[in-house]
DNA sequence: CGGTACGTTCACAAATTTGTGAAGTTAAGG
DNA sequence: CCTTAACTTCACAAATTTGTGAACGTACCG
């Protein structure tokens, strides 16, 4: 038996809470009104609940890895709900899952350049509404005033496509101005 | 009382679609296959059902403007479901309510311009977003590897907020030189 | 090998969202 | 003015979504 985890675990949440923030000076109150915060507008730009809550809560943690365990903890959710919140931020490629070897636990981590790229990366998105629109085109007739209108508006999103990968090398660069060239892993 | 309205809205659903079909040359079939197609991405990426469906209706229509009455009937849905999705439209300035002087009908209009440019005028959203996040590196530190990394998110979406200003400058600029400089208002 | 700690899946109950019919409101037309 | 055509609002029923508990699978550890 991992004797070490189960030292941790066996005190109860308060305890291990209240010990976890003093050794850490981190107010959890604090991490949770930014966390209800920020997942809320999550939410209101069309994510799910528990995964705008389960983001949000990797962004604001310190090291930015959580396991499945301390997220149920924080969050008061199930085990299941945390798979899955997990599941679909996997799928965006919003956080990925790692499993230390010689363990059980699953680890989640943001990458903190990774998931911003994610929100931009509307590519497939993008994709399927263009195919939809080119369809549209083609049966509305490209001569018809609808037809112009469709395909006006699908030269738009194919413009965007195009310009979304030229903004991001531009971040990029702003980005190293910014915190400094290294490729500082947070 | 307007005749010219009543004749034509007297005849049956059915007769009165076959006729307007006829005149316009419109496949009604094709119309409502892409609607139904595109509203369902638009509802894939986070949109209601019924602004999604309405919207798509506007944009496959030849000439950009329908009423309540055409809405409802092309979408089959009821006068109270228009109402809320033309509402929630509006909101958005996805599109824009019109009444004609001397008519009780509301008239509702895509710009072909003005419906790209409110999906990506997220600035609202962007702006959100970005007031949790200062907030959250207030309240856990500037200085705490959590506050560098809101930061960095922060950081991101002020120059995102930035740069979307100019793409949208050179767009206008490739529109122009796709379909030609001229105003048309399709 | 056996025990056990984790994560996942599934069926279900609760909560939320969605769209409708009916009543209410406003304004045009006789 | 009175009628009527339009849009809106509201309460409710239906459908969908959401999160849970429990059963299940899997792999670590002694």
């Amino acid at each position: 038996m991992a004797d070490g985890q189960n030292v941790s675990e066996s005190v109860t949440d308060r305890a291990r809470s209240a010990a976890t923030e003093a050794a850490s000076g981190r107010d959890s109150e604090a991490v949770s009104r930014f966390v209800e915060r920020f997942a809320s507008q999550l939410v209101e730009a069309g994510m799910q609940r528990m995964p705008a809550r389960v983001f949000a809560a990797l962004l604001s943690s310190d090291t930015g890895v959580m396991t499945s365990a301390q997220l149920g903890e924080q969050l008061r959710i199930s085990p299941a709900a945390v798979s899955g919140a997990v599941r679909y931020l996997s799928q965006q490629h919003m956080v990925s899952r790692e499993r230390e070897p010689g363990s059980r636990r699953d680890r989640y981590r943001v990458h903190s350049d990774q998931w911003y790229e994610a929100v931009t990366n509307r590519d497939a998105v993008l994709r399927r509404w263009e195919d939809a629109l080119r369809e549209g085109v083609q049966q509305l007739g490209a001569d018809t005033p609808a037809g112009r209108r469709l395909a006006e508006t699908l030269a738009f999103f194919e413009f965007l496509q195009g310009e979304i990968g030229r903004l991001m090398e531009r971040w990029r660069a702003h980005r190293a101005e910014l915190f400094g060239g290294g490729r500082a892993e947070i």
